[in-house]
DNA sequence: AATATTTCCGAAAGCGTTTTCGGTTGACTC
DNA sequence: GAGTCAACCGAAAACGCTTTCGGAAATATT
């Protein structure tokens, strides 16, 4: 079921089918018809590799897997990798997943993809403060679209939720149910969104007129023990605070167990809310509010961007796109206790 | 960076150069070692789409990705991929992701796959009791490995978790613990999986003398509501279980869940063990105990197997390995309490 | 010393498309 | 009725590699 075939049944030749099929406008549209219809019935389908080596296009976009550092892209990855590749296999191309096992390979994978166009275009995630991949990738001429800002991506294409009005509208939520020392457990500094979303947290609190503590910004590690452990270290503060906005909800649920460890119930004494909007949240006893982004809906942002880029040769900056998370109240966040800390101060 | 580039730097012919790195044994050592240092010395890549077309082979592995009919897959998912991708890229081959929308579209495109072959092999998941894709797969002579066994995989290569075993060893060690009413929340008979873990259940039953009562053999929807629901059935029975055998994680979390709703401490009236040895279960209170499977070694075992297939013809019978689940206690395997179900009954 | 084997390499034909470049037709203008 | 223009299609050269086949040189066999 080769081109040929098609063509000498129609006494055409081989160019000619290959441009009706391609919808070349120098083919009148009869023979266009004609040869679509007789393709259908034989059911053609064209050799991906002749296509790609003749034309040059890979059609295949490839999702660059963060590294596993973490519990986080377990849940996270999957909603995302679903849209990807629904929205491409529509469009006929393929999705590619990269696990570089470290930076080093990454980038040296990307300079094979600018030699070899193997890939088309790349979908980075798990962005940094700081991303030598903007600038490289940027050099390298590869069409790409990040998951998330960076200080480097200003050139670039992304979207990304807005992480500092999220933690804004989070904290002032807490302020709006009566709280006052309002917790911060973080993320390292090396991550673009971790800076983010406290930011959004600080000025929120300045905004409604309290002067940040410092102590009650506490960097985490991102996973359930980072979480539990900031957690214990704003507990044994003298005036803990009665609510806490947790970068994500791993370490929110970390934070949870920390708080029953010390015979708190999470929403009660202190408040707690999480970022990312995982399903796994709602299981636990209180379900724990968090903030939800659209993931499902980002994997088909991402690949529309990519393959428009490469497709049109867009502009990577006229593709940044800032979606709103919103806040799912499940349990977890509830007016300040009456009782609380005076109980922690007189114990301890 | 092309073939005859080196083949003139050279002045060898483009052939040589081809055979010589690709490891011919009709070319000189010395020549291959000269080939290959300029190669080097170049920065030569080939291009993948060329050599695709020439040698027919793609060199890419599909990983067919379950459809999302529920949140089981998004802890899986995310090991498994990693494993995969880590070991196909140390292989230089692709992994290429699969989202079929419905049975109709996975069959018509591993029908593409068989005329185009621009994938050398496949990985399905999520097996059937009956799985047509098996036969499918056979007749189109794709080779393919199946995480997960089913009726009709008898020919078809495999791995796969004994889960008989599995929830054997589960039963036996609640009625070790002197449980002596052993429920089993299960799935549906169509996941073949679903069958052999409510037959390992039996099976202990009968072994320790203990005749499995229907009434302990809940089948849920595999989801936190299933589970939910089916602990709400089993709690109404007029002799509830003092143990329950879950078909997995996710079902357990909402068999605990219930519990709770009933102001049951889940380990404490009633012990409750998961399967799949998702983190997740560690973070609840209390912890989750469950049955965990070696998830990031089988995505490397997956393609081994399938590549050996893809590259030596192997016989998939071959290839068929049954790994073994550990039991990890967590917290919510107990001894039976003395006051359950008497509490209960005197109740109701 | 003549023949038979190896060992090694080059020539050339693909692999199945795309894409550029002309070349025919027929219709349209004046 | 000569010239101009579109509209449409075919020929042929890529695309960069693989792989078969045959032949020359070197080595082994008798």
């Amino acid at each position: 079921m080769k081109l040929n075939m098609i063509a000498q049944r129609l006494k055409l030749s081989e160019s000619t089918v290959s441009r009706a099929l391609n919808d070349y406008n120098d083919i009148a549209n009869e023979t266009k018809a004609l040869v679509r219809k007789t393709a259908a019935e034989l059911g053609y389908v064209p050799n991906m590799h002749a296509r790609r080596l003749a034309s040059g296009n890979a059609d295949t976009i490839a999702y660059v897997m963060p590294r596993t550092d973490g519990q986080l892209n377990a849940s996270f990855l999957g909603e995302l990798m679903t849209g990807m590749a629904e929205a491409l296999t529509a469009r006929g191309w393929d999705l590619s997943v990269l696990v570089p096992r470290s930076l080093d390979e990454e980038l040296a994978t990307y300079r094979n993809i600018s030699r070899t166009r193997h890939v088309s275009g790349l979908i980075i995630s798990r962005t940094l403060t700081n991303d030598v991949r903007f600038q490289l990738l940027n050099d390298l001429n590869i069409p790409f679209v990040a998951h998330g800002r960076s200080l480097d991506s200003e050139h670039a294409a992304w979207i990304d939720v807005d992480n500092a009005a999220a933690f804004a509208d989070m904290t002032a939520h807490f302020f709006a149910l009566g709280h006052r020392r309002i917790a911060h457990i973080g993320g390292p500094d090396t991550y673009n969104f971790a800076v983010q979303r406290a930011r959004g947290w600080r000025v929120a609190l300045e905004d409604n007129g309290i002067p940040p503590a410092s102590d009650l910004h506490e960097v985490a590690e991102l996973s359930f023990n980072g979480g539990a452990a900031a957690m214990e270290r704003l507990l044994a503060l003298d005036d803990p605070p009665t609510a806490v906005c947790c970068i994500s909800d791993v370490v929110a649920i970390g934070a949870m167990r920390a708080l029953r460890g010390h015979g708190l119930v999470p929403g009660q004494e202190v408040s707690v809310i999480g970022y990312d909007g995982l399903d796994i949240g709602a299981w636990l006893e209180p379900p724990l509010s968090t903030m939800k982004q659209p993931l499902q809906s980002a994997g088909q942002q991402l690949v529309e961007i990519v393959t428009s880029m490469v497709e049109k040769g867009d502009s990577p900056a006229d593709h940044q796109k800032l979606y709103r998370a919103t806040l799912v109240r499940r349990g977890t966040d509830n007016p300040p206790s009456a009782d609380w800390p005076a109980r922690s101060r007189s114990k301890s």
